[in-house]
DNA sequence: AACATTAGCAACCGCTCTCGA
DNA sequence: TTCGAGAGCGGTTGCTAATGT
């Protein structure tokens, strides 16, 4: 034999309240208050309605000291905080801040803050896995740049390399801030074809977006990147990623369907035999 | 334009807690 | 001390609007 209901279920309104519910509602609780039985309140209010409902439609929608949406910031670090420690007691959570129902605060957690603090925190991971990496090796100065191209990065031996802070590059003008953060050695995208695909078409990589996307992959060596040609002003660079060993020639094609062929630059500091990565950025507007 | 999917949120369910008889 | 009614709470559901295909 289970628990008594709290009121005959198939008598009483389910669902959303309707406008006229609510003034009835909020009539009564203004002129008798909830008497200390909201059991009894519908009855006495003309509701059909559960009494539980009733306190739920009250506490939650209709008290005139509360407010929906538009979290701030604020709040958000105090949600945040406290269910670090306290889990999810949304009724104590909901207390510390202004005008806030604890079904509020755990809708907002569940729909959108959960989302939010978890990309945050998997930023943070990766950005600890990265700084890692760079403590684990020394940083190698950067080679020193062909003829014919405005610099190499090497990632293997740079990880950490950020354009932004090479101004030899462009001089660091609107239309040629490029950020490259490759992502931690020993992961699935270190290096890979798609990481470099990312790399030419994410917001992170320049002005307008990159949209260049990648060419051929030539015997598994190197592969070409198409240029960036939505960076402005438009055929500035060309961006070559290259995956090769010292010594192995490899062909690659440009980005206008030509191809070419030779031995990458691995760099002064390249280590005989171990495949190395990059990504060749290639100045037209400087040459 | 039509349909499918997703996000947001109000409301419900059922369990635990509290308190008075 | 026990019991039961009502209140409180957290998890879940289901509806609707927005967005994507």
């Amino acid at each position: 034999m289970g628990r008594a209901p709290c009121c005959d279920k198939t008598n009483v309104k389910r669902g959303p309240w309707s406008p006229e519910e609510d003034a009835a509602l909020r009539n009564y609780l203004h002129r008798h208050g909830t008497g200390g039985n909201w059991i009894a309140l519908p009855q006495k209010a003309g509701l059909k309605r559960c009494g539980k409902s009733c306190r739920l439609r009250w506490l939650n929608y209709l008290r005139p000291d509360i407010k929906h949406g538009g979290f701030t910031e604020e709040e958000d670090n105090i949600i945040c905080t406290l269910y670090r420690s306290l889990g999810s007691r949304w009724s104590v959570i909901a207390s510390k801040l202004q005008c806030r129902t604890d079904n509020d605060v755990k809708n907002y957690w569940n729909t959108k803050l959960k989302k939010k603090v978890m990309m945050a925190s998997a930023a943070a991971a990766a950005g600890q896995a990265n700084l890692a990496a760079q403590q684990q090796q020394p940083r190698v100065p950067l080679p020193l740049p062909p003829t014919s191209l405005t610099y190499v990065v090497p990632m293997e031996f740079n990880p950490g390399f950020n354009i932004d802070q090479n101004p030899i590059i462009f001089n660091g003008s609107a239309n040629s801030r490029y950020v490259i953060s490759p992502p931690a050695p020993g992961t699935a995208q270190e290096n890979s074809y798609e990481y470099m695909s990312w790399a030419a078409n994410s917001s992170n990589c320049g002005s307008g977006g990159g949209g260049g996307g990648e060419d051929d992959i030539h015997g598994g060596l190197m592969m070409g990147m198409s240029q960036l040609e939505e960076s402005s002003p438009p055929d500035l660079l060309n961006w070559y990623g290259f995956q090769s060993r010292i010594g192995e020639a490899a062909s690659y094609n440009n980005y206008d369907g030509s191809s070419s062929s030779g031995l990458p630059n691995m760099g002064a500091n390249a280590i005989e035999g171990k495949p190395s990565h990059g990504l060749y950025l290639e100045s037209l507007a400087y040459l």
